[in-house]
DNA sequence: ACCCTTGTTGAACGTTCATTCAACATGGCT
DNA sequence: AGCCATGTTGAATGAACGTTCAACAAGGGT
């Protein structure tokens, strides 16, 4: 019937016309196609309801296919969670090394990179919910399921460091690293669930006025309702 | 075969000999003993692995009895969210009682009170998260899984206020509060996630490093690994 | 033009699981 | 003691789903 028409769901227009002449869509292709298809099942119907039917209908191809390009729905599923686990990786690594050297610019780009719409739609936040849900019972999801795994932590402290180090902040950096990186994981959690009273702005905001209270010689008060004294 | 008899994998031993005389384990008991059985059956296999069958076997009773007493899976599950938000929010609730007037020792017993073994387990994290996972897909959970709901972030904001208004700090309540939140509500899925690098003491630790960087008139930095000065 | 490899389809199969139900047990009441 | 309401059991049922597979389609190389 239809070939690769009709991917009403996904937000990414893929395949660059380059790669898929007729239906040569070159095996890499396919497989990122039914990757997208997947996580718009997950955002759509949660991991429990989320079928090979789903991603299959949801990508506009026949049923089999799915089973054919992975071997299973385990397999599809580790794909995709890899897939979202590298997206992030490499997007707070390109935001930190287009930020300079400026200590206080990486930790704001680091930041700011949590926000963007590339990695931080509802989409997106849907699928990653959906796989923590289940990563306690599935070793292979854990591996994966810290998106924001040691090497981020790493860097993370490593910023608060030298932060503290220049600006003379008196907290222990790995705590508030840590403190930091939860917050962030917070806020994308509070994205996913709630829906009208927050959004993206609103979440980011409370991270600045989290970086200003903690670093308040490096970052400015924003949205300054209460002047400073008291 | 066995009645009520064999349940090795539940925390609390429930049923107070008071209730249970003999097979008359009245409603309420039953109950109660179904939804334990289905926290344990979500920690151990997530959601989308607990079955019908696990919840029976997991309380030593037969097959049927979980369809008899609530009519279905699905009625199961909110009832289950429904308890656990229940006793979330009695938890702090009866913490911040218990704290007296003081906005500080409120605060620090709201935040403490989010690491007590009775809400903080392993197996109720676990239970939460496989409930977060299904969240955006099922208008019934969304509204049980703000844990820290509503009334918890209005309070949240008050104490915020109170301490800004007392200690002359130039934040926002509202961003600060928002924040504080979500940083628990991450440390949670951390501990969830995360095995062995992390555990309820450190993530108390930097929820308290972070209480004391924001609010430094009235709180202590207490691991005092750097000593204020740079 | 032919064939062989690779990709694709949809139906069939077998398993798993929630739900139903008829039969059975027990406790409380008279 | 005997009876009824309430619990409880385990097997039967039917639907949903992942996987398999035989058949079909379309390049690409010769």
């Amino acid at each position: 019937m239809l070939k690769t028409a009709e991917r009403p769901k996904s937000e990414q227009p893929r395949e660059p016309e380059a790669d898929r002449k007729g239906r040569k869509a070159s095996k890499e292709t396919r497989r990122l196609q039914l990757i997208e298809a997947t996580i718009d099942s997950l955002a759509k119907r949660g991991y429990s309801e989320t079928t090979m039917a789903d991603v299959a209908d949801g990508a506009g191809l026949s049923r089999g296919i799915v089973n054919f390009h992975f071997e299973s729905k385990e397999k599809l599923l580790v794909a995709t969670l890899q897939y979202m686990s590298e997206e992030y990786a490499a997007h707070w690594r390109g935001a930190l090394e287009k930020a300079g050297d400026d200590p206080a610019k990486r930790l704001a780009a680091v930041v700011a990179a949590d926000f963007d719409r590339a990695v931080c739609s509802r989409r997106k936040l849907a699928a990653w919910c959906a796989f923590w849900g289940e990563a306690k019972s599935r070793p292979t999801y854990q591996a994966l399921c810290g998106s924001r795994d040691l090497a981020y932590q790493n860097t993370m402290v490593d910023l608060c460091a030298a932060l503290a180090r220049d600006g003379g902040y008196a907290f222990n950096p790995e705590k508030v690293a840590l403190g930091l990186a939860a917050m962030l994981e917070g806020l994308w959690l509070r994205l996913m669930i709630g829906g009208e009273e927050i959004n993206r702005e609103k979440a980011q905001d409370a991270a600045f006025e989290h970086l200003a209270t903690v670093f308040p010689r490096h970052f400015p008060l924003a949205g300054t309702r209460r002047a400073s004294a008291g």
